[in-house]
DNA sequence: TGTACATCAGTGAACGCGCGTTCACTGATGTAC
DNA sequence: TGTACATCAGTGAACGCGCGTTCACTGATGTAC
């Protein structure tokens, strides 16, 4: 018999391989925080769990794409941070500030994932598969939502005026060029921050980074 | 036909010496260019150089002392390219956007070697060592040198104020709490807009980096 | 000037390590009759 | 209910690769007399 669609509950052994799966994600992700996204081992994460090294070859074609699912979760949890934060702010202005507050704590708070996602690409490891592209798009139509229409009005010159109303159109956005442009400047701000900080350069200038963040996010508002 | 500095003139060992481990440190930097610091080996290198690997050891102590070298190299150079770039600017508005420019167009020409800067580290390598910290401070020292003390004047609060003090006192800049501050998030977002090019978001986002740079430069001003 | 000697660049073998991936196989588990 | 069968998780060996580093050694080069 063959199994009728996949709508029918899950089997036991269906769902002990997705408890396996997740085991084998979280031991990744360990590693990832120990030692960068070099060091994530399909031999390591076998030792970590007990097991072979082959054994994980039934659940992860291979290592890279292993790393694919892990950086899939990653903006998953990123733009379901950033939705959650923009939800509870009042307005363009409190909403977009909520927002990027938890972007930097998302970012602190699992430097190694912030990392994955937005640090050099990995030798031999391709980063541009159409299912991250989206996955990444996704968190950044949450920094889009997060700012009104009405804000920020000064319109970009051409050709940037209509190469951001394409972006904008190119996943129905229907945000206009201006709120497009500050969106993503914005956006660059906080990767800058956030990676310096994460680096650990403010800390070594004796700063602290919590209050100049505030600072940065005022002017954000206003930049 | 001198170099008398160092007592001696150089002997023809010496010179080979020092040819040699130039030749290494740019058939490093061909690697670095190629996948990225961590592919940068020993032995890599001495097959480039039609060489055995343990050659090498004749001229640098460990893989770890020839990635110093490289930085504090890359360090020297971004300070060289900042320093001439804000010479040529009149006042300090024209000087601080000249030194933006020249920051980008270092990382776009040689996006291996920004990354080996200002990336995230390397495992199992230390970062901190105290000569990479210094030709880092002497970097930013130039940034800091081309905003004009009156420049800015929104002071910031207390306890950043006193930080940024002890900070630019540190390394014996005259500089105020209100300039250091500004200098450091222009840092901050240069960074970030350059490491977002680098990696190509821009250009995934089909828009033209440069006019979009020149806004951010606009904002930098007045931000 | 030629010769003896010290210096040092470079070699190849070796050590110990780790990696991703394939493969033939064992043994347990769930399933169909 | 018990039994035969198919499925599939996991094993250990193997392949081929690469790495940093140490070591005893060879052979060329520069130097002092």
């Amino acid at each position: 018999m063959a199994a009728a669609g996949e709508s029918a509950p899950p089997t036991m052994r269906e769902r002990y391989r997705a408890q396996v799966r997740h085991e084998v994600k979280q031991a990744a992700l360990a590693q990832l925080a120990q030692a960068g996204p070099a060091a994530v081992s399909i031999s390591a994460i076998g030792k970590q769990l007990g097991v072979s090294g082959p054994a994980l070859y039934r659940y992860f074609a291979s290592r890279d794409e292993l790393l694919t699912e892990l950086a899939i979760d990653a903006y998953r949890d990123l733009a379901g941070a950033l939705a959650a934060a923009s939800r509870a702010g009042q307005g363009p202005g409190p909403r977009f500030a909520a927002a990027a507050r938890a972007y930097r704590s998302w970012a602190l708070e699992q430097p190694h994932r912030y990392r994955l996602l937005f640090g050099p690409p990995l030798p031999g490891y391709d980063a541009h598969a159409q299912p991250l592209i989206d996955a990444a798009q996704a968190a950044m139509n949450v920094l889009l939502g997060t700012l009104g229409e009405a804000d920020q009005a000064t319109a970009p010159p051409e050709p940037l005026a209509s190469q951001l109303a394409s972006w904008a159109r190119s996943y129905d956005h229907l945000a206009g060029p201006a709120v497009a442009m500050h969106a993503i400047l914005a956006w660059s701000r906080l990767h800058g921050f956030v990676s310096l900080e994460i680096a650990g350069n403010y800390a070594s200038m004796g700063l602290d980074p919590a209050r100049l963040f505030e600072i940065e996010l005022a002017a954000l508002g206003t930049g």
